[in-house]
DNA sequence: AAAAGTAACTTCAAAAATAGAAGTTAGTCA
DNA sequence: TGACTAACTTCTATTTTTGAAGTTACTTTT
């Protein structure tokens, strides 16, 4: 299966992926949380080669994740911007920090969230949407549509 | 910058996504969350070639994210499983999850999820930690611990 | 008026990663 | 004995990424 086919799958996860899953995107989207907007801020800031950056940034404007937004006429000059699209990835970001805060560091962490209703410095988690208690992986049962169940055991049997 | 100098970042999130933040490994444990053990059924039910399988699987066993574990002695058979680091990693999926639930499609999504506290289907909010509240991207203001600003700014100079 | 600087890119060759097909190992089952 | 299975490994072709250099359309400095 080709990298473009996985967003042929019914999963959302596997379209999610398919499309924003990969470590140039989730660090531009890291930057753009950072208040980012301009592309040779992006490039000096995540240490990508502007071949990539540019095309990424052209593949989320496409998907539109973000926008480009001129600031200046004369010279012609553009930043972007999230999207309301762009904006829904935060819990993804911040997903990647709690991980790497707990597992891949014991110094203090470099970006403290601070919680505007609160003010205090907030290690954001997942609760559940009915009940509001908090949620981990064992409190959860997956339950697979019928069209994905059958998807899979399709692909199971192609061995 | 290569690819693995990203690890050499004080920042969490390109750490993790530096380890964890490719197409094929969030895949492989969308499948591990699904319950999928063994080798062929990571082959069929990602759609990844199996050099790359392999690859991935032993690269998240050396980070401790699984376990290889024999199931039988004769043949001698293996089946990989999450340590509580990979478990840790539930909300990123959950995330992407979310995510491609309300941008990438008008179906009913392909996963529910059943929270066994409420028996509820849920789909899982950020909350804040100290206050309880939900929390999205404009809830926040991100604080950067000094050392932090003193590695981007000397980052911003370098063009 | 010419030269240097700036932001936002594009182009290109070399290196690295991935895909897909085929092969291997250590067995069991008919 | 021959077919089958799970869990891989090996190989070459293709695709993607890197890193350096170049381009465009202006503004600022000398």
């Amino acid at each position: 299966m080709s990298r473009a086919n996985l967003s042929s799958q019914s999963c959302s996860i596997a379209r999610a992926v398919a499309l924003v899953g990969d470590q140039w995107t989730i660090m531009i989207m890291r930057e753009m949380f950072l208040a980012t907007r301009r592309f040779d801020d992006f490039l000096n800031l995540t240490g990508m080669s502007s071949h990539l950056l540019s095309q990424r940034l052209k593949k989320l404007e496409t998907l539109g994740v973000i926008r480009r937004q001129a600031y200046s006429q004369r010279p012609p000059r553009y930043e972007y911007r999230l999207t309301q699209m762009g904006r829904d990835l935060w819990p993804v970001i911040i997903a990647f920090k709690q991980w790497g805060d707990r597992w891949l560091t014991d110094d203090e962490p470099s970006v403290q969230l601070i919680h505007k209703g609160c003010d205090a410095a907030s290690t954001p988690r997942l609760m559940c949407s009915q009940c509001g208690e908090p949620m981990e992986a064992h409190d959860a049962v997956a339950q697979l549509a019928p069209a994905f169940e059958q998807e899979r055991s399709k692909l199971r049997k192609q061995s």
